[in-house]
DNA sequence: TAGATTGTTAATCGATTAACAATC
DNA sequence: TAGATTGTTAATCGATTAACAATC
């Protein structure tokens, strides 16, 4: 039986993880899975995956494992996949426009209800079913609806007034993808979606790997 | 004077962070640093930063500091912006469109030279200057042009088999943006970046911190 | 029951932080 | 020179792994 000590973020970050390869278990018909055999597909330590459950719960049984769908459902609704959290994005330019279309996120618990741009040519065009806003249209609109985590997709140098913005219209949970580090003096939980940093890691790391000799 | 151990993960997940912070330095006009003031801007401990340096050379000066614009060029040095990575886009959908209009990318020293889809009504559309190519041409441009790293942004499904291919093709570098952990049986550096589980963190940490009332 | 596998405690490993001598 | 700050070693902290009793 889990203690409610403080989980680290090593932890949490591992959570959709297993959530994806339990999802994967369930689309092969497998209905119960040991630490030791998903360890084997995940590439960690068995020792590690029965850490990780048990910061929230003891969902094994000794001697037959995990049931993949108890456990799926389990780590879903400590995800949240069920609380359905409402999600804008603000900017819909190339990288907005991707994330309005991606219709991952959905299966995910998340339900995108706004689109804002300040562009002329773009507001007004529909995506999946939405129409995107001015973005003066944003506080009338976050007092009409709950809006649960802001999708950052604007210019670089609009991200901090922007982000501003949105933390003092009270929305709690912020995804930024530009490539600065966000910080507010608002109560907001930040993700930072950092491409060009995973990116040069990539690089990094075949050049380390393999060399670079071509200019 | 460095000592050349392994260097740890974490500390080459840094060296993108790090990179932006002396740039934006750069451009305020700031010319020296100490680890101290540059620990309180990013919120770190100076000792973080000074391990961090140390582990590929001693770029400081004892009373001085470091000087902004020598350690900005040699961390770029470091992470090869100066050695220029060639990449090509596979799946040019929404999110291949959005990476292929991403200019940030140049800067930081890749050039996307080649872009490849299957789709027809896209194949021959001109992006940034560039052709999409048929996904069959790959192999011969493969030949014809240095490639360090592929982008892969192909639906779920073709994720593997595309992935497969490139590796087989020799290309060193594999930029996943595929909800699943690709593992393939030839040398391949692979960097995921798993764009839901970004989000799903978010969530959890959102539901954490304020609660989740409403559906 | 015997075998398997969890939940959990203890041991290890690695990363972060603190401290300080070296030195600009 | 005196003050500042690095580079680096040592101490601490936290995360991962190992071990094993509990138990299905």
């Amino acid at each position: 039986m889990a203690a409610n000590k403080k989980i680290s973020s090593a932890v949490i970050r591992r959570l959709p993880r297993y959530y994806r390869y339990l999802s994967d278990l369930l689309n092969m018909d497998i209905t119960r899975i040991s630490s030791k055999e998903l360890s084997k597909r995940m590439g960690i330590t068995a020792s590690q995956i029965r850490q990780d459950l048990n910061c929230f719960g003891g969902f094994g049984q000794q001697g037959y494992g995990y049931n993949v769908e108890f456990l799926y459902k389990e780590i879903g609704n400590i995800l949240g996949v069920n609380d359905r959290f409402t999600t804008i994005i603000i900017g819909v330019g190339n990288m907005g426009h991707a994330l309005a279309h991606y219709g991952n996120f959905r299966k995910r618990g998340f339900d995108t209800i706004g689109l804002f741009d300040v562009n002329p040519d773009i507001i007004g065009q529909e995506i999946n079913g939405i129409k995107v806003m001015h973005t003066d249209e944003l506080e009338s609109f976050v007092q009409k609806n709950h809006v649960d985590i802001a999708i950052l997709t604007v210019p670089y140098e609009q991200t901090p007034e922007v982000a501003e913005k949105v933390a003092r219209l009270g929305i709690k949970g912020l995804w930024n993808f530009s490539p600065m580090d966000l910080r507010l003096p608002y109560d907001v939980v930040i993700e930072n979606v950092h491409l060009s940093d995973s990116l040069m890691v990539l690089g990094y790391r075949t050049k380390e790997k393999f060399g670079k000799s071509r200019k």
